[in-house]
RNA sequence: GGGCGAAUAGCUCAGCUGGCCAGAGCGCCUGCCUUACAAGCAGGAAGUCGGGGGUUCAAGUCCCUCUUCGCCCACCA
C-alpha cells in the first residue's frame, strides 16, 4: 500500500476505526489460553456530562489495555454505562421537563431508559472515535436485568452474612431530593448567614444565658444546652435549666469536652439534629428526640405557628418574633460552610428515618489491610484511601428515597412488621409488582407492603468487579477475581475504589484488584476543574475532534505522569500534531529507502547501524519499565526523544549517504537498522498514537510483519545491545555536531561540501572512531578526515570545499 | 485544624533508588529551501532548581523548618 504525501486523520482514523471493528481486532477470547489481563472499566453516568476531563482519564488506562494486549496477555476490556439512580433521574426529568414524584414510578423508569439508551448511543460512538479498544460485546450497565440482579443478591447475602440492619437512625437527608444521602456524597457549600445572639431565660428565673446561633429555627428541636467543663464563666450553669425561646419547653444544662469556649458566647445548644456533635451527644447522654423538620425540608407541628413553613421562611419568622420578645440581642452577618448535597447543592439536613445500613465500621482494620494489598499507581493516593477509612464516621447507608434504581428484594410483614426477603432465584425483582410468595416467617402473616426505596448507585457499581464476572449467574466468568486493573480518578476513591474494596472483601474474601490506575484531573486553560460545556473545546469532546485529531488528544492526555493534572491547552496539543506528521514523514521516507530489503538476509552492521539498535534497546528497556509502572508518559516521552532525535535528526542524516547510493553491501545494513528502529518506534508510539502507527504499519510492515494489525504485534523485545558503539556512536556524533556548528555559525547550508575535517583525540577513542570515517564523511559532506593522536576529542573543520 | 500533592528556563513540564558542567517541547534570537518533513533542519541566548537550616566527600534529588498554591477531609453552635 502507497502512503500518501500527506498524513489526513481525518480520513484516516475512520477507517482504521471500521477496520478494527470488522476484524474483530480487540474481541475477548476467553479460550485464548493467553495469561489475562482484566480491566475494570468505570462506567460514566449518562447524564451526559463527558468533558476532556473524561477522555483524558479513560485514554490514560487504555494505553495501558493496549500495552498489555502487545504483551501478549488476553485483555479482558469491558465498557459499561451506569445509568441508574439519581444523576439518571435528574438528566431524564431535566431532559423530558417531567418531576419523578408526579407520575407512577414504572411509568418514570420507562422513561428514563428512554433517555439513557439514547445517551449510550452518543457515548459508543464519541469512544469509538477516540480509538477506544475496549471489546463493546462484553457491555453492561448498571439497569441490566441481570446485573441488578447481583446487586440484589449482594443484598440478600449481605443480610444472611448479618452485615445489613434496618434501622431509624439520624441520616444526612437532602429536602430537595428527598432522600438520604450518604457521606460520601456531600460536599461544602459557602452561604451567606447570620450569626443571631439570642437570649434563654433560666427555669429558676435567676437571669439568662445568651446562645449564638446561625439555626434560630432549630429551636423547637432544642434538647439540651453544653458548656465546656473547664469554663469558669460557665460553671454555675451546669446541671441548671433554661427555657427555650418561643418554645417554652425546658431543656438541662450539661458539661461537655466537645464545646469550644472560644465560639460565640462559649454556650451550645444541642437540637435534634443541626450537625453530628448533635447527634453524638443526643446518643451520649439519651437525650430526648424532637424532630422539627419534615422530609421536604418544612417545619413540623412541633414548631407550632411555624408548621408548614419552609426552613428559611422559619428562619426569618422567628427571628422575627424573637426580636419582638425581646429574646434577639444582636446578629451578626458572616460566610460559613454548610454540608450541602453535591447533586444538587441544597443544605443537608439530618432527619431520623429507618433506612438499609452496611455494617463497616467494625472491619475497618480489614479494609485496611485490603488497602495494602492492592498496588496503587502512583502509591501515594493509598494514603487517602487509608485515611478515608481510619476516620469513618457512619455506617453505610444504602437505602434512597428515590424512583429510578435498583429497588430493595424486600416486603414489610402488615402483621408483625418484619421485613421478608425475597428467595434468590426469583431476583431481580421489583417488591411493587409482586410479593415475596411465602408466608411471613415470623408471623405466617400473608399481607405485606413493598420497600419502595431504591439501592444507593454505589451499592451496584461498588460491584464492577463481580458484575464482569457474572458472579453468582449462570455464565460465570472463571478467573476474573481479583481483576488485574481498575483506572479511576482520585476524586471517588473514598466512594468507588473504598465501596469496591468492602463488597469483594465480604463477598469474595479478596481485594477486587491487583493494581489501582489512579488519574489525575484535565484542568481549563484557566487552570480550573474542567467541567462540561457546551462550545468550548475543553468542555465538549466532539467539538474538540473537530480541531484535533484523536491521535493529537490521545497524545495530551498521556502526556503527564499518572495522577497529575493536566492544563488543556493549545500549546500542548500542538505536540502531538508535530509529532505525527513527523511519525509519518518519517516512515513515508524509510518506505521508498527500503526497496530490496529482506529481513532474513545476513547482513554487517556498521557502526552507526549498532549505535541506532543499541539505543533503540535502552529506549525500550526505559519504556517497558515506565508501562509497567503504569508511566505511559515516560514511555512516550523516552520514545519521542530517540524517535526525533537520535532516528530522525541523527541516525537518519546519516544513513542516507548509504539508502541512496548505489553501494549494495552498504545499503543493505542501513535498511536493516532502519528498519528495526521505526518498527520499534511505531510499536512504542502504538498504544497513544494508535491510528497513525496502525495506518504506518498496514502500509509498510504488515506485508514483512504478518500481524493483522499493529494492535496485536508483540511489543518490542529488542536485544541488540553493543556498548561499544553505544558509547563511541555517542562521540562520533559529536564531530557532526562540530561540523554542523561550523556550517551554522558561517551561514552555510547542511549540504555544503567540506574542504576537510581534523580530528584529534586520544589513541584508543581515535581508533575506534575512524571505523565511523566512511558515514562520518557522508553527513558532514567532507572531502577527507585527518586523524591525529592528541588529549581531548576535537574537531576543526578545514572550511568549505573549493568550487 | 488534619492529610496528600506541587513549587526546576518567559510558558508547559521531565529529572527513578543522591555523583561528569541541570534537561525537553513551546516561545525567543541567528541562520539554512540539505535528494522525508519549512507543521522542517542547524546553531544560540535564557534557570540563586520557592526561602532557611541540616546529613554527606557530593543534594532539584535525603531530613527538619518556613512560605505560596492545588486537592481531599474535618469543623462550621
Amino acid at each position: 500500500m502507497a502512503l500518501p504525501r500527506r498524513y489526513k486523520a481525518r480520513d484516516s482514523e475512520p477507517r482504521w476505526q471500521r477496520y478494527w471493528e470488522e476484524e474483530g481486532i480487540y474481541r475477548f477470547d476467553p479460550d485464548s489460553g493467553k495469561p489475562l489481563y482484566t480491566i475494570d472499566t468505570p462506567p460514566p453516568t449518562v447524564s451526559g456530562a463527558i468533558h476532556m476531563g473524561h477522555v483524558f482519564s479513560y485514554v490514560q488506562a487504555e494505553a495501558v489495555a493496549r500495552y498489555h494486549r502487545m504483551l501478549g496477555q488476553e485483555v479482558f476490556y469491558p465498557f459499561c454505562f451506569d445509568d441508574n439512580g439519581l444523576p439518571s433521574e435528574r438528566f431524564t426529568e431535566k431532559q423530558k421537563k417531567v418531576r419523578a414524584q408526579d407520575m407512577p414510578r414504572s411509568e418514570f423508569v420507562k422513561l428514563c431508559l428512554e433517555v439513557t439508551k439514547g445517551a449510550e448511543e452518543q457515548f459508543r460512538d464519541l469512544w469509538t472515535r477516540f480509538g477506544f479498544s475496549c471489546d463493546w460485546t462484553l457491555l453492561y450497565t448498571t439497569i441490566d436485568p441481570w446485573v441488578q440482579r447481583i446487586a440484589q443478591r449482594s443484598f440478600l447475602r449481605l443480610r444472611e452474612d448479618g452485615r445489613i440492619y434496618h434501622r431509624e437512625a439520624p441520616t444526612l437527608w437532602c429536602p430537595e431530593c428527598q432522600t438520604a444521602v450518604a457521606q460520601a456524597e456531600t460536599e461544602d457549600s459557602e452561604k451567606p448567614s447570620r450569626f443571631h445572639d439570642l437570649s434563654f431565660p433560666l427555669a429558676d428565673g435567676d437571669g439568662a444565658l445568651t446562645i449564638a446561633t446561625t439555626r434560630p429555627e432549630l429551636l423547637p428541636a432544642c434538647v439540651s444546652i453544653f458548656v465546656h467543663p473547664d469554663d469558669p464563666r460557665h460553671a454555675s450553669l451546669v446541671g441548671r435549666k433554661a427555657v427555650v425561646p418561643l418554645f417554652g419547653h425546658q431543656v438541662e444544662i450539661r458539661a461537655d469536652r466537645k464545646v469550644a469556649m472560644d465560639k460565640g458566647s462559649g454556650i451550645v445548644m444541642c437540637c435534634t439534629f443541626g450537625d453530628t456533635t448533635d447527634i453524638e451527644w443526643w446518643r451520649e447522654y439519651g437525650l430526648d428526640l424532637r424532630i422539627a423538620l419534615d422530609r421536604r425540608g418544612h417545619m413540623n407541628e412541633l414548631a407550632g405557628p411555624y408548621q408548614g413553613m419552609y426552613v428559611k421562611k422559619a428562619r426569618r419568622e422567628m427571628v422575627e418574633d424573637l426580636r419582638d420578645k425581646g429574646f434577639l440581642q444582636g446578629s451578626e452577618d458572616i460566610e460559613h460552610t454548610v454540608n450541602a448535597h453535591e447533586r444538587c447543592g441544597t443544605p443537608l439536613e439530618y432527619l431520623v428515618n429507618r433506612q438499609w445500613f452496611i455494617r463497616v465500621l467494625d472491619i475497618r482494620d480489614q479494609l485496611l489491610a485490603r488497602c495494602d494489598e492492592v498496588s496503587w499507581h502512583p502509591d501515594y493516593f493509598a494514603v487517602r484511601f487509608r485515611h478515608w477509612v481510619e476516620n469513618l464516621k457512619w455506617d453505610w447507608c444504602i437505602s434512597r428515597q428515590r424512583f429510578y434504581g435498583v429497588p430493595f428484594p424486600v416486603w414489610f410483614c402488615e402483621g408483625c412488621g418484619e421485613p421478608v426477603t425475597a428467595a434468590e432465584e426469583d431476583l431481580p425483582v421489583d417488591p411493587t409488582e409482586t410479593g415475596p410468595g411465602r408466608p411471613c416467617p415470623e408471623c405466617g402473616g400473608e399481607e405485606f407492603r413493598p420497600e419502595a426505596d431504591v439501592m444507593d448507585t454505589w451499592m451496584t457499581s461498588s460491584l464492577t468487579p463481580l458484575i464482569n464476572a457474572k458472579w453468582g449467574e449462570e455464565d460465570q466468568r472463571e478467573g476474573l477475581i481479583p481483576m488485574s486493573m481498575r483506572p479511576q480518578a482520585h476524586d471517588i476513591i473514598r466512594t468507588w475504589a473504598f465501596y469496591t474494596v468492602v463488597k469483594s472483601h465480604l463477598h469474595t474474601d479478596s481485594v477486587p484488584w491487583e493494581h489501582l490506575m489512579v488519574s489525575g484531573h484535565a484542568l481549563n486553560p484557566s487552570r480550573e476543574k474542567m467541567s462540561k460545556s457546551k462550545g468550548n473545546v475543553a468542555g465538549d469532546p466532539l467539538l474538540a475532534l473537530q480541531q484535533y485529531s484523536a491521535d493529537e488528544l490521545r497524545y495530551w492526555a498521556c502526556s503527564s505522569r499518572l495522577g497529575n493534572d493536566v492544563l488543556f491547552s493549545p500549546e500542548v496539543l500542538g505536540d502531538g500534531r508535530r509529532l505525527v506528521t513527523k511519525l509519518f514523514n518519517a516512515t513515508r521516507f524509510a518506505s521508498s529507502r527500503l526497496e530490496g530489503y529482506d529481513p532474513a538476509a545476513e547482513v554487517e552492521l556498521r557502526p552507526f547501524d549498532r549505535w541506532i539498535l543499541s539505543r533503540l534497546t535502552r529506549v525500550i528497556e526505559r519504556a517497558s519499565e515506565g508501562m509497567e509502572d503504569y508511566e505511559y508518559s515516560t514511555c512516550v516521552r523516552e520514545c519521542e526523544d530517540f524517535f526525533w532525535h537520535d532516528l530522525c535528526d541523527n541516525y537518519l542524516e546519516i544513513a542516507k549517504g548509504r539508502l541512496y547510493g548505489d553501494d549494495e553491501e552498504a545499503r543493505r545494513p542501513a535498511q536493516h537498522a532502519l528498519y528495526r528502529a521505526l518498527y520499534g518506534s511505531l510499536r512504542l508510539f502504538a498504544p497513544v498514537l494508535v491510528h497513525v502507527t496502525e495506518e504506518l504499519y498496514q502500509a509498510i510492515f504488515r506485508d514483512y510483519e504478518g500481524h493483522r494489525s499493529v494492535h496485536l504485534a508483540p511489543w518490542p523485545a529488542d536485544d541488540y545491545a553493543d556498548g561499544w558503539a553505544l558509547d563511541h556512536g555517542q562521540r562520533a556524533l559529536e564531530i557532526v555536531e562540530e561540523a554542523r556548528r561550523y556550517k551554522s555559525e558561517n551561514k552555510l547550508g547542511m549540504g555544503t561540501p567540506l574542504a576537510g575535517l581534523r580530528v584529534t583525540a586520544p589513541s584508543d577513542l581515535l581508533e575506534a572512531l575512524r571505523e565511523f570515517e566512511p558515514d562520518l564523511l557522508a553527513v558532514t559532506r567532507a572531502e577527507s578526515i585527518a586523524w591525529a593522536e592528541g588529549g581531548e576529542l576535537a574537531t576543526e573543520v578545514e572550511g568549505p570545499a573549493e568550487g
